[in-house]
DNA sequence: CCTTGACTTAGAGCGTACTCGAAGATTTAT
DNA sequence: ATAAATCTTCGAGTACGCTCTAAGTCAAGG
């Protein structure tokens, strides 16, 4: 066992996400294709981990795949993209804000609705 | 036009849910059987807007249409189910707290790859 | 009365995001 | 060397929550 790469099921137990998963997000394209060794497996480093916690880190906040989709395709250009990705992040920084105050807003009206149960005993 | 009831399109504007919808929500049980006219058309009251209001509330939290039909299921039988619908709803709850503050964590680790990204400028 | 538009049901279809299965190659452990 | 586990691709299947269609009925304005 090598120190320095892991194995797909090493790379799952390590974000989280399924082997399926993650083989998956690399057929979409949303994870740059992952280097082989001579067998054809794929074999993870420690940058394709912050890579596929920072995609997961988008999906849990409702960032749908056609826009990781799009997020990805931006990275591999570098800096000459560098606006993009920021206008990319930023609007769903802000679209994650709006949502979080939503939850907030309705936590209230569920706790609303066990207090009224509480005081119809 | 009636001033106490409503169409189902205008319990549809009312709640920001489509009239597909409202008819789906009551066909698997999320609401009582509306009451219909004589022609058999739905007439919407307040009281049928404020369950909708609060079934849109819970499933823009999170909550599966299957629990949300088992909560469905408490509500009739009054005061019998007090304490297993107080247990489904302060269940909920607490996952949702537990969602936000996931959600207020990815927001920080979003926001520091912008960080970064204006720093690569 | 008649037209136009909204309503009814039941059932099929759709979009999203996985998730699984099959057939076969590779790796690992004994 | 060989068995068992893990990997590969790729296409099909699944779960969820709607969303739409079809065929027909009903309601409201002129």
């Amino acid at each position: 066992m090598d120190m320095e790469t892991l194995t797909i099921q090493e790379a799952s137990s390590l974000t989280g996400l399924s082997a399926h998963t993650l083989r998956y997000y690399e057929r979409v394209g949303l994870l740059e294709p992952v280097t082989r060794n001579a067998g054809g497996h794929r074999r993870y480093i420690q940058a394709d981990l912050e890579k596929i916690k920072f995609l997961n880190c988008l999906r849990a906040t409702g960032m749908p795949i056609r826009r990781i989709q799009e997020f990805a395709s931006l990275v591999p250009q570098g800096r000459a993209t560098l606006d993009a990705k920021l206008d990319l992040l930023e609007s769903h920084k802000r679209d994650l804000q709006t949502h979080i105050q939503e939850l907030e807003h309705m936590l209230i009206v569920i706790d609303k609705k066990i207090q009224q149960f509480r005081q119809a005993t």
